[in-house]
DNA sequence: TAAAAATACTCCATAGGTATTTTAT
DNA sequence: ATAAAATACCTATGGAGTATTTTTA
């Protein structure tokens, strides 16, 4: 599990598509694809259902989702910490 | 930055040592000691200061643990969302 | 001088790319 | 027919390895 995969699902949900959300990363639609597909095959769940006008986001998906809102906020601030430090 | 890094930097602050903790992690001293650079490198802040007696945790580092600790945390319940739906 | 971290390479796993296929509306 | 995701294959970045050097208590 990557940080950058986070952010993909949260991208993901927040369009409805695959396509969309790789659009806003800067990536493909099949790298996104894939990387998605790794994601759950690694937490054992699948967090969306695909379909041929985008995916949905499962109920299963719903608390990985909710994490890795709460993940993604703590690793901006460690980032943000040495901006801190200059501000 | 990679959740792994977060785990490096907690072992490491938990030996005080680039090769404890490497042993630790399973991996080489040279690998973790590229990877703590790294990590250092992208956020623009040494976390430990090194010496021939190991490492100790700098001032500026100590909110990175502190923040590390507990996006592990948060990264822990993602991957046991699973286990959850299953016992 | 011994025990620590750093450096210099080599290797390979995999994230991401392009091209294409499959699927469903 | 079109617009979505999936698959196949390729490439290249960088994570981890071993060997070695540097440093300092």
């Amino acid at each position: 599990m990557r940080i950058e995969q986070l952010e993909q699902i949260v991208k993901i949900d927040e369009f409805g598509s695959l396509s969309k959300a790789a659009n806003a990363l800067f990536i493909s639609q099949p790298s996104l694809s894939v990387s998605l597909s790794r994601l759950e095959e690694e937490l054992g769940l699948k967090i969306f259902e695909r379909s041929s006008t985008g995916v949905v986001l499962l109920e299963q998906g719903e608390a990985v989702l909710e994490l890795a809102k709460y993940t993604l906020n703590l690793s901006e601030k460690i980032k943000g910490i040495m901006d801190e430090k200059t501000s």
